[in-house]
DNA sequence: CGAACCACCTGACGGC
DNA sequence: TGCCGTCAGGTGGTTC
């Protein structure tokens, strides 16, 4: 579901609505494959107050003001959503009471999704964000580019590999590929410096006007308050094989690189550039 | 180091 | 109608 315009999109949106709440009641719904069992979560969280919410790599972190924080990994399916108290339906797997009447719900059709919680101070030494690479929008696209620079791999393999820059998923590499007109299969050493860096700069550009859109709905992605985004709408290659390409009218092209569906232009994307 | 698989799980959709 | 294969926004493990 979510790669980073979406997660930063929910965490904003949460960071406004739930700040300053306190959770006065946790439901443990379905905790199978959670990462973490009601038992050891409910009394951690039971009466903390909400400090901030934000995002770290494609990771929601909900932070108390105890400093204890709940990190959410939404996968493909997961969904946070603030609003109004209801009863559980089919995919909820945790509900979080706060003390104004509210629902925090997390739902994960497929599972993959989890949640776990770290004490104060414990979140740097979390091996998952210890292997994570750098923000794609804090960093400068000059030193992100140095970081693919000579690497033999497949440059749309390195863009969804998380411990080169973050928060890329199969969306927004081949929306980023399809504006820097490179070949999803290309080797990253056959591309000059100045085609690297233009490549993350429009990726910065491309996670920008997600997030500006709300992020993208495929199918599940709902932000905070459970409405869909819209950047969906703006695609020029995700998803939209046999459709022609905005620019040149080419019929587009996909393949799998790297294990994923990727569309491309063939005309705007040539091979072997 | 890189690539190709499989796995986790549920649902939607197309073909027959 | 229903069964079957394929696919889906992510990540982690294995094997070559």
């Amino acid at each position: 579901m979510p790669e980073l315009p979406e997660v930063e999109v929910i965490a904003r949106g949460l960071h406004l609505t739930i700040k300053g709440r306190t959770i006065v009641s946790v439901h443990a719904v379905d905790m199978t494959r959670l990462s973490e069992s009601a038992d050891t979560l409910v009394p951690m969280v039971l009466n903390q107050r909400i400090a901030r919410v934000y995002r770290r790599a494609k990771v929601l972190l909900i932070e108390m003001e105890s400093g204890l924080t709940m990190a959410f990994h939404l996968k493909m399916t997961g969904r946070v959503v603030h609003g109004p108290l209801r009863d559980a339906e089919r995919h909820d797997r945790i509900f979080f009471v706060l003390d104004d009447g509210s629902l925090l719900s997390f739902s994960d059709m497929r599972k993959f999704g989890y949640v776990r919680s770290f004490g104060a101070g414990e979140l740097e030494s979390w091996e998952f964000l210890k292997r994570c690479g750098p923000e794609p929008l804090e960093t400068p696209s000059a030193a992100l580019a140095e970081r693919v620079k000579g690497r033999k791999a497949r440059i749309k393999a390195l863009l969804l590999d998380q411990s080169v820059v973050v928060g890329v998923g199969n969306i927004y590499a081949d929306e980023s590929l399809f504006r820097a007109g490179i070949h999803p299969e290309t080797r990253a050493h056959r591309l000059s410096l100045p085609r690297l860096e233009r490549l993350f700069t429009e990726l910065q550009g491309v996670l920008r006007q997600a997030i500006a859109e709300n992020g993208s709905s495929i199918r599940d992605y709902v932000n905070a308050d459970g409405d869909a985004g819209a950047f969906q709408n703006s695609f020029n290659v995700y998803g939209k094989k046999g459709e022609l390409c905005t620019v040149c009218k080419t019929v587009l092209t996909a393949e799998k690189v790297a294990g994923r569906t990727s569309t491309f232009c063939t005309k705007c994307q040539p091979k072997g550039r």
